[in-house]
DNA sequence: TGTGCTTGTTGGCACACTGTCAATAAGAAT
DNA sequence: ATTCTTATTGACAGTGTGCCAACAAGCACA
């Protein structure tokens, strides 16, 4: 008796239903760990049918592995860091910036990072080791012409060494409040330009 | 035909299966990520029945958990660590001490220190934040009367960030091999007297 | 040596989850 | 209104897990 009887089915453009189940997705990955998340409350959750998960993604695992890769891409580029100055300056202004989008996006930050609860995975492996990778480029390119072509080449494996401090200060900081912003600032600026610094000076005795 | 067939099943006393089964899962764990491993082939390799472990562990859950935490605990509590010194001296020793052990239960400890692939876990995490605390524990005694009582308590969730630094530098090593054992030392010294000093000054001028 | 008892051990049952795929129908084109 | 494309569904088969009653290995006792 209703006027306007909604279908039972309703269809979508594939990229649009695809968005749909992945932001479903996204949203529950970031709440429960991944093998407390069944593909039927998936599917259930999205008001879709579960085959439908196995034919945009193809399993509970691949659609997995886009939420990670979807999380881990969250920081955009911007490029407010300050273009010149010391390279404490510039270590200064890289975590400010840093903090201040860890401090709303913190959460699925940290979800992410700690690889969803899969990190010995090869495939979450390799997607969190690329993410590694681009986050090592962006913070020696922010450090800017301090440093030189080949000294970068150098510094690479230790901003990555590097960036597993900033996770796991970053987990003291918004999961366990033991440590403040400013402690965490302080911390990160420092440990940062004593590894650069102790490394240039390696590289030119050498 | 044969002079002593061996009994179909064999009873042991409840500790020394438990040990049995415990020490399969860790070989086993230890080689593959969580999900890959059934509790079935975890069964036959030990060569006993499934029901078994759910007898003695109560799931394929717990064992793991039982993994994670007899992995973490592979650190032995040694004192061979320098009683005196600068407190560069006692870093550089304690560093030194670590790496060595890491260069021998490296590939063990890299597996349970990223959860193993389930770090999101609730109950993993805590095992992981646990060991973390002791680690950061002894640490702080290592570096020893160079620091007050109330300076640890300070310093202790910096420790435990410092602690996701000796993670990622020891991946970067042990795994990646993009970093040799002295550049290693280096880093991870510095970066730890930096700390150190840094939020020992910040307390004594606080 | 034979018998009974304790309990470590087994195998099978029921349930939950996942991947696959042919059948179905929503929505556009005619 | 009808046809056609294809997004969507529901069911089936296979696998993994927890649970539990039945079984027997090894010890104690006569």
């Amino acid at each position: 008796m209703s006027l306007e009887a909604e279908p039972q089915r309703q269809r979508l453009e594939p990229d649009a239903r695809r968005r749909q189940i992945l932001d479903c997705a996204i949203r529950l990955f970031g709440e429960r760990p991944y093998a407390s998340v069944s593909a039927t409350e998936l599917a259930k959750e999205a008001g879709v049918a579960r085959g439908l998960i196995n034919h945009y993604f193809g399993g509970k695992r691949d659609l997995y592995l886009e939420v990670i890769k979807a999380m881990v891409t969250v920081p955009p580029p911007d490029r407010v860091t300050v273009p010149d100055g010391t390279l404490t300056e510039r270590a200064d202004a890289f975590i400010d910036w840093f903090l201040t989008i860890l401090e709303r996006h913190g959460k699925t930050w940290l979800v992410a990072v700690a690889g969803g609860g899969m990190a010995s995975d090869p495939d979450v492996g390799k997607i969190l080791s690329d993410a590694d990778d681009l986050a090592a480029d962006r913070l020696l390119e922010a450090l800017g012409p301090a440093i030189t072509e080949e000294e970068a080449m150098a510094l690479h494996p230790m901003i990555r060494a590097y960036g597993g401090l900033i996770k796991s200060t970053g987990r003291e900081w918004i999961e366990r409040r033991s440590l403040t912003r400013e402690q965490v600032h302080t911390l990160l600026t420092d440990t940062l330009v004593v590894i650069v610094e102790s490394a240039i000076g390696a590289s030119h005795t050498a």
